[in-house]
RNA sequence: GGGCGCGUUGCUCAGCUUGGAUAGAGCACCGGGUUCCUAACCCGGGGGUCGGGGGUUCAAAUCCCCCCGCGCCCGCCA
């Protein structure tokens, strides 16, 4: 209709004797909020350039327009160009896009420009806590997002194995137990063993906290532990570095995977140690132009041309003693993300803004055309308490808040649901505890802060994740109650909705693909959080609105077709929230 | 001190990238709704200097400048 309108305003317009075309139209083109219409123009910019009254030029514009089978009615209103849609058009073309997509209703023509997702990353020294989980939930949106926008999706978790933190570990888990310092071993079990029911993840970062304290006041620990580093850099790790590394990721992993967070590749830092491009990009950033080399022998970078609030203005590429630095690391291993994908996002902490400024300063420096992209993220804080940290063992565990939000919803089933057996209401708790968490998180800004309140995070009601839920549980429910499968033929009269709760819902459908294209372009993740609850809202203000079930049988096909269609949108939009779509609950 | 981000109703947040008409939700509060397809729902009501001040514009929550408050960062850590 959008092509429809600007040409019809642009043809009015030159006969107003205002000269413009249907694409820079376009850009005027608005979707009114403070009137019932389906699109809008303002005709002030025109009106201001011909020196005409703007009530008088929409007027006159809205006058112009000719009938067609898209437009049903276009009016002037103080300076406004309101069109309505012809309503038929817009229902039988919203409802065929939806019936021949089904899943992939909504979705973007297939691309080819490939695209790299790093995200979460956490270091694997304990379980993952609460405020890393945003950058999960955010990577994995986001992922889902450009997936659905069409374009090819790889997910990455770029894993720390050479790092003080991976070094820190090790040096705790390759020692025999009896010869731990008393302040390490109390964070253990008397008999050392892992406690049944403990993930691993958990068990093996128990003393974490206390080796990073230990560390700081034992000059003898903390040199056993720099020699470690230097053997990683070397390539020779400790004997079942590896092993303890791969098993905390698993734990973390497994939390992840409740929400339905999977990783397609895992990158591990010492490969590009092993395979030389760490040295690559040492020797390749020595010759730029503002390469410097320090009294010690540390190779650096001046950077007081890129605007760094570092305070000595340099980046360090290479300590004294010839070993890397993350940064100098990152780098070979975004060199290598570029040589396989086209963008490359990053999704971090905004503690690890420096990081992504210094990252772009050292593309630059090496003249390197592209540039990765960041996707920067505030924490989560607890009410009363502070920022989360594993180092300092002060985080709340993502599995603690997981297990929380699942025996609420467990208690919020149970109550409904006595009919279902056991097993059943505890798959559904699962997934309605889950979908919470991931809503919660899913739905606010990435740069803002999020101030976490239990309360709020683990209800149910209102602007939640099982909120979006029951909206498709009900919708089921009525297809069910039918005897249709979803997947049926849903045959429907494009002139037959006429009540506002039928439109209402039919427009908002109708939403959805636009949602995904300007989700996929802005990067802005919570617009789809946005949009799930408004659809949900929409359908549950129609469900209750008019009966479907036992209305009459002309009435009946078409709203079976409208809940069908409902249906299939909240699932896709779901989906791509992570959030599993229950078909009962 | 410097850099970046945030500030929208009592609380939690959309909307800001690309300026349009009367700024939207949720929670809480008040009042209604269940002989009917799942009430985890729906309908209505009160509640707003969009942090403050200037500027640009026919038009500013949205763009620009200044100020205030809060957060993060400023390591040869990651």
């Amino acid at each position: 209709m959008q092509d429809a309108v600007l040409a019809e305003a642009a043809a009015a317009l030159r006969a107003e004797g205002v000269d413009v075309d249907a694409t820079a139209l376009a850009n005027e083109l608005v979707v009114p909020t403070a009137v019932a219409a389906d699109l809008a123009l303002p005709m002030h910019r025109f009106a201001k350039a011909t020196g005409r009254d703007p009530t008088a030029l929409a007027e006159a514009v809205a006058a112009r327009f000719r009938p067609s089978s898209e437009i049903e009615r276009v009016e002037g209103l103080s300076g406004y160009v309101n069109v309505h849609a012809a309503f038929p058009d817009l229902a039988r073309r919203t409802l065929q896009l939806v019936f021949e997509g089904k899943e992939r209703y909504g979705n973007g023509p297939g691309r080819t420009e490939s695209v790299c997702v790093e995200h979460t990353s956490a270091n694997p020294t304990g379980p993952l806590h609460i405020g890393r989980v945003r950058g999960a939930v955010l990577g994995d949106t986001l992922a889902r997002i450009l997936r659905a926008a069409g374009y090819p999706t790889v997910t990455q978790y770029y894993v720390d194995d050479v790092g003080r933190a991976a070094a820190l570990i090790s040096w705790m888990w390759s020692k025999p137990l009896p010869s731990w310092p008393p302040e390490l071993r109390s964070t253990l079990p008397p008999d050392g063993a892992q406690p049944p029911g403990e993930k691993v993840d958990q068990y093996l970062g128990r003393p974490y906290p206390a080796a990073n304290a230990y560390v700081k006041t034992h000059p003898e620990a903390s040199a056993e532990v720099q020699q470690i580093s230097r053997d990683l850099e070397r390539g020779v790790p400790p004997p079942l570095h590896e092993t303890i590394l791969q098993q905390v990721l698993d734990g973390m992993l497994l939390s992840l995977g409740r929400l339905g967070i999977r990783f397609d590749e895992f990158a591990w830092e010492s490969t590009f140690l092993g395979d030389g491009s760490v040295d690559a990009v040492r020797e390749r950033l020595l010759r730029t132009p503002h390469a410097m080399t320090e009294e010690n022998g540390a190779h650096a970078i001046d950077a007081s041309s890129y605007g760094l609030p570092s305070e000595s203005a340099r980046i360090i590429v290479s300590r004294g003693d010839g070993t890397s630095l993350y940064v100098t690391r990152d780098v070979a291993y975004h060199l290598q993300k570029f040589s396989r994908f086209d963008r490359v996002i990053d999704v971090l902490g905004s503690d690890h803004v420096l990081h992504a400024r210094t990252l772009e300063a050292l593309f630059t420096e090496m003249d390197e055309a592209r540039r990765p992209e960041f996707l920067l993220y505030q924490f989560i804080t607890i009410a009363g308490g502070g920022k989360m940290s594993t180092r300092a063992g002060t985080a709340v565990s993502l599995d603690s808040l997981l297990d929380e939000a699942v025996r609420r919803a467990r208690v919020e089933v149970s109550q409904r649901r006595d009919d279902l057996p056991a097993e059943e209401i505890d798959r559904i708790a699962e997934k309605v505890g889950t979908g919470a968490i991931r809503y919660v998180i899913a739905r606010v800004a990435p740069e803002k802060g999020v101030k976490f309140q239990w309360e709020e995070a683990l209800s149910f009601e209102g602007r939640t994740g099982p909120f979006l839920q029951y909206a498709f549980a009900r919708a089921a429910a009525v297809l069910r109650k039918a005897g249709l499968s979803p997947h049926a033929p849903f045959p429907f009269d494009p002139t037959g909705f006429h009540e506002p709760g039928e439109r209402r819902l039919l427009r908002e459908i109708a939403r959805w693909p636009g949602t995904i294209d300007h989700a996929a372009s802005s990067g802005q993740v919570q617009g789809v959080g946005t949009y799930a609850h408004e659809l949900a809202e929409a359908f549950n203000s129609f469900y209750q609105s008019v009966p479907v079930l036992s209305s009459e049988p002309e009435l009946r096909t078409n709203r079976l077709a409208l809940v069908a269609a409902a249906r299939q949108t909240m699932g896709n939009a779901l989906r791509i929230l992570g959030i599993e779509p229950l078909e009962t609950m």
